[in-house]
DNA sequence: CGGACGATGGCAGCTTGCTGCCACCACGTT
DNA sequence: AACGTGGTGGCAGCAAGCTGCCATCGTCCG
């Protein structure tokens, strides 16, 4: 038996000042799982990391994130996915919330934060092969079924107002469309209407692929 | 900074011995998550930590098992997961391999199983917050996107056969019924109670339900 | 004021989907 | 041979979905 291989820092200076070698020496894979671009440290530790990094999609070196959506609220953050995208990173969106920051350098380094308290932050560095391989499972695992975030702006995810929202929640219920029509306080010629814009958006030739496609976007909610 | 809260032990024998008395300590959740529920231990390993565990579904106390589909595979495995819920644990497939076991007790311990390997088997137990909060997340963003197998069993997770497979593709596909029977090589009259089926199958009431809920079951492939 | 514009809704006609009815065929049983 | 059973397919009729056309209404300019 043996008790090692873990250590907890306070604050990010502390974090950069012993882990910092651990960023630098990325060879492979660098593993990011946050609620969003800006929680995970302070923008001077951030910066200070960043630049000791390899630069993202060099020769085997990939940079995968793993947000929740609060990611994508604001136009300043889906300005900062952009770029973060640019770079080469692969980013997805996971609908549950992921409120303890992780790292995984490697697939041999760990980093996990403590929530986010008043003071100095708390983090924990590990190497423990165990450790690591179970946490990278699991971050493999939510990984595997979090939206791709390039599909979601290049393919355009459908920008849906309350409106088409309400029409998809009718359809989902099965209604036919003169009870949703009723329902919705439309006549049943726009009510079809915003089906088809509906279908349109999601490019579907059908409202049984129509379905599909909600399904797999999660706007069933 | 500290270096603690992290033990390695070797064997089953002396993760009982070390850490016996925290599964005994159970008081709200247990959580589990592994391949198939087989392989995180020895049997008799097994029993003996089984045996020291209050009774699931007790008052406020919660089983909860992530598994692969390999748990499926084999009747003898159908069998133990029906007992297993029967005793009132939940349990949840993951599409996604899950290679390290990983144990979560009361959100404050954690026991991740390196890889099955010859001989001894390492376990690594765990009392760190952060550790076992950011483990904990991940967990829960895995378990919300599982399908549920009570529902699975009971809800009759509905038995297709490549034929009702293969019509689900050809709706899926967008095609109009008569385009998709004449590429199955069906009449249109049959293709369409083929249709009615499944759709009674999903217990869907419009197409576009039927789409939902054949997303939902993870039957796009 | 007048006109352009966009959203709506009625109408009509068409396509597609849905299903009851019956006839047919293949197969196994009596 | 006669029979029942289950899967298939044609037909017909109805229900539902789709869309082009046009009239209407409110709003926003010039």
């Amino acid at each position: 038996m043996s008790a090692d291989e873990v250590l907890t820092v306070r604050g990010d200076a502390e974090l950069v000042a012993r882990a910092g070698h651990l960023f630098a020496g990325a060879q492979h894979e660098f593993v990011c799982v946050a609620r969003d671009l800006d929680t995970w440290s302070q923008p001077a530790a951030r910066q200070a990391i960043a630049n000791r990094m390899p630069p993202a999609g060099e020769t085997g070196f990939t940079v995968s994130k793993l947000l929740s959506p609060a990611a994508l609220a604001g136009e300043a953050a889906r300005l900062r996915l952009r770029e973060v995208m640019a770079k080469g990173a692969r980013v997805r969106i996971s609908s549950t919330r992921l409120p303890h920051e992780t790292i995984i350098i490697d697939r041999r380094v760990m980093i996990l934060a403590g929530r986010d308290t008043p003071g100095l932050r708390e983090y924990t560095v590990t190497t423990s092969p165990a450790l690591v391989g179970g946490v990278y499972a699991l971050f493999r695992a939510v990984w595997e079924t979090g939206t791709d975030l390039a599909a979601y702006f290049s393919g355009e995810m459908p920008h849906l107002d309350a409106d088409s929202l309400a029409v998809l929640r009718a359809l989902g219920a099965g209604h036919t469309d003169e009870t949703a029509s009723r329902q919705l306080g439309l006549s049943l010629r726009t009510y079809r209407r915003r089906v088809a814009e509906l279908m349109a958006k999601l490019e579907a030739d059908s409202r049984f692929q129509a379905g599909l496609r909600a399904g797999e976007l999660g706007l069933t909610g």
